[in-house]
DNA sequence: TTTTTTATTGAGTCTTTCTCAATATTGATC
DNA sequence: GATCAATATTGAGAAAGACTCAATAAAAAA
């Protein structure tokens, strides 16, 4: 609670820095100590102002944290955005969006937490305007996916949607569990683990497969066109 | 509301039974509403008690959340534990898992959400017991994944516990989905493409493998043809 | 029947969100 | 530089909900 020592003294700030120090303040109390435990009174506190003048800008607690979501989601999508237009090929895009994906999580763990469970879950609640930026950035990936599909990079009978879906949903377990055993978060090595285990599928593949068996009918043609040749040659 | 219009009469009831029952409507107001929108006052009325009788049998509300998602999970892990023991193979019993897991989000939407939203992201409040049972539960899908990296159904190089994380994730994200489009829930065609991608991956295989390899074979196959009548017919 | 035990009650406390009338500060106007 | 209008800021308090506890009444024991 960090109240000042000092009486507090009226002091006038235009609009937009006054906004931007409560948003600042209610994304760091919400992100330490999620929606329902934190005080909006603490939050006004921290931005140096009373409850009341968080009122003034806000029309409720809810209004805050879908404004600090906003700010989240709005510059989740311009990094993963600036990344994307590094990398090429889509096996590397997917592996750069799934590695930015983690490393945000683990970053921005309180965030995270705060918007996976005080946003997604509330149908009723959910801010239009939140979902649409949630949309805007899983299409990023979706994109990719579809790219995918099209280039003939990846399976053409995929489901794009379900894809993405398996991709967001498994790197959200994975961190929780890291998360819950307290273990530190290998965003490298998880990252690698979930590519892999997502582009190329958990069978285990024939044994016949693989370059080898393209090579070696090309042998075994070469042997019979020596064969046909020796016969054309009269034996 | 369910507030009884008759003035409430003092009734002694078992121990068990009246637990029971808090337990019951505390279960269907917390699906119907979630954790934070539900009040003790709702719950007590609907299990015919006041709020004071609701804490001699519960520390607090949090505790019977706790107690309501205990009586879920124990549900859940005996259903899939007697399903499983009716599937043979790996990959048949990974299906099931997915399926059925995908059915009871279907079907308990509510409590599904509260446990996903309210306890999991809660560290500090989620509860030991509640852990252990989610353990116990997907241990369940872990077992099949590692039976299958020993049997050779699998590949050697999986991580069984990214591989889980992949699937439940993947669930839950693809139920979110349907959630919030409005769409009605297509279990069946959802756990396939799942389980498909999941179990295939999503990369295109090389082309010289799956019916390439049919069509190499064809072209061998002609090729020895050419052979053999180049023989028969004489020289 | 009387006594003991304890389940149940509901009034009251405490905490937290949100409102609003009063007040102080600032920039505009003279 | 003084005055005024506009409005940012305040803090007290209403409303709602979690939780407590001493009193009470129902059941069980004697």
């Amino acid at each position: 609670m960090a109240a000042p020592d000092t009486p507090r003294r009226r002091t006038r700030r235009p609009r937009a820095e006054r906004e931007a120090e409560i948003l600042e303040a209610a994304r760091a109390v919400f992100a330490e100590q999620g929606y329902a435990a934190a005080a909006v009174a603490e939050i006004a506190a921290r931005a140096g102002v009373v409850e009341g003048t968080v009122y003034a800008y806000f029309d409720s607690k809810r209004a805050l944290l879908i404004a600090v979501m906003k700010g989240f989601y709005e510059e989740l999508i311009r990094d993963t955005e600036r990344g994307l237009g590094a990398v090429r090929g889509v096996e590397n895009r997917l592996r750069f969006v799934i590695r930015h994906h983690l490393d945000t999580f683990a970053r921005e763990l309180g965030l995270c937490r705060l918007i996976v469970s005080e946003a997604r879950p509330d149908v009723a609640l959910y801010d239009e305007a939140i979902l649409e930026l949630n949309r805007r950035y899983t299409g990023l990936a979706l994109a990719v996916l579809e790219e995918g599909v099209r280039d003939g990079t990846l399976r053409s009978d995929l489901v794009p949607s379900v894809t993405r879906d398996l991709l967001y949903g498994g790197i959200e377990h994975a961190v929780w569990r890291s998360v819950f055993t307290g273990a530190p978060l290998d965003a490298a090595g998880l990252a690698d683990q979930l590519s892999e285990a997502l582009l190329g599928g958990i069978l285990a593949r024939p044994a016949s497969e693989e370059p080898a068996s393209e090579s070696t009918v090309l042998r075994l043609e070469r042997a019979i066109e020596r064969l046909e040749s020796r016969i054309a040659n009269g034996s």
